[in-house]
DNA sequence: CATCTATTCAATAATTTTGTTGAATAGTTA
DNA sequence: TAACTATTCAACAAAATTATTGAATAGATG
């Protein structure tokens, strides 16, 4: 085999794994299986897809051994095939965010219609924890919440704050956090906090980044 | 704007990143600029592309802001836009080799075509060279030497490496490294080394990923 | 400023990818 | 074991991507 054959079959190879990460479902499809296992349905109806289609692109990223599955009764529960997944996603979302502007754009520009929503990163948060001056909500679906959490955090699904923020001290800042920089969870959940008279914030990144970089987590 | 409309205006600006990177001529330009900058003759050179083929391709990875231009006279100079976009290539070469058996199946199998290479890994480098054991070669053109290298390693390109190893110690052993795991300019070396008597491994990664890891590097 | 070199562009054909639709299937359930 | 549910498959059309070829262009050069 020559150098030459040998190059394009290398680069073929892990352009199977590139390919499979060059559309825009199959990236939101990663970055909601980073939060966890979902069915075919529920990926369907997160993102916005008929099942079929869902489930073609659910066969790219499994041919490409980017997912996993498992039976749950008449459910097939697909989940990423590992952390290294989600932490290349996140690498490339990272770049994406530097290179370009329009994504920056974007995310800005929506929030702004959940009025002004300040954000903090996780070195932030860590210091806020320490310091013991802040509540920490995690608005992600409670099911997720016991799957994997920031350590200290309470359990507020977004679908449940309205209920559960009237037992919230109005002492100390709230920071809410949910699955990632491009989920709206904790923006609504900020909005809401604020129209109750809270001071509230967001953290820009989700739990799996909290995660991913080793910083205290806890289940249940 | 709905929070569909948003989601897939998102993911649809960074999907234009993973198309970009969702080829293998694209893979191997970028592993290629991690080494430095090149022209887009030496990039169609090293690539196996007509020349209009590599720059249709560069266009696709300037168009994702991937790459950059500078000018060199009559030639024009593309490099990686930034060292993290070598390491989202890095990170996703990573997933390609735990995912997909098939990229170390063909590099093992082309490597026993120089007879039996072993590897070491950076840490164990970092180790040896503690120890002051070993001779540490750096088989890439003088150029990319010159541009950086890793700490105490001696410049010696592969093309000149037959004249070079007369003036080697055989009561060390010898290390070679080059470009990354795809170069088998490493390979080349540690065959003919062994062939003239020495004791020799490779280096399982090249210098851009020692460099990425922040371990001791020097230029010139 | 004419000439040259390296590079890019446009057009085209072939290939690959994507979404849709309806049918088929793989397991589960009772 | 029949009926059911969730999921996958196959076929098709449309869209996107890629390689090739020859022409055009952007700067550099002397």
């Amino acid at each position: 085999m020559t150098k030459r054959a040998f190059k394009d079959k290398v680069y073929g190879e892990l352009s199977k794994i590139t390919k499979a990460m060059g559309n825009p479902h199959r990236l939101e499809i990663i970055d909601l299986l980073g939060q966890g296992p979902f069915s075919v349905e529920q990926i369907a109806n997160h993102t916005g897809m008929p099942v079929a289609n869902a489930s073609q692109h659910l066969q790219v990223l499994k041919s490409a051994k980017l997912v996993s599955i498992a039976r749950d009764g008449n459910f097939i529960l697909y989940s990423l095939a590992g952390e290294n997944v989600f932490n290349a996603w996140a690498a490339l979302r990272a770049l994406g965010m530097v290179y370009n502007a329009e994504v920056e754009k974007v995310v800005s520009d929506f929030r702004k219609g959940y009025g002004p929503i300040e954000s903090i990163d996780a070195e932030t948060l860590i210091d806020l924890l320490e310091k013991n001056k802040i509540i920490l909500l995690d608005v992600r679906p409670a099911e997720e919440y016991n799957r994997g959490h920031i350590h200290r955090a309470l359990c507020a699904p977004i679908a449940e704050l309205s209920s559960i923020l009237q037992t919230l001290p109005k002492s100390k800042t709230v920071i809410a956090y949910c699955r990632g920089p491009f989920c709206v969870f904790a923006d609504e959940a900020v909005s809401l906090l604020k129209k109750k008279g809270y001071k509230a914030q967001r953290l820009s990144e989700g739990f799996p980044d909290w995660a991913a970089k080793g910083y205290p987590i806890a289940t249940k």
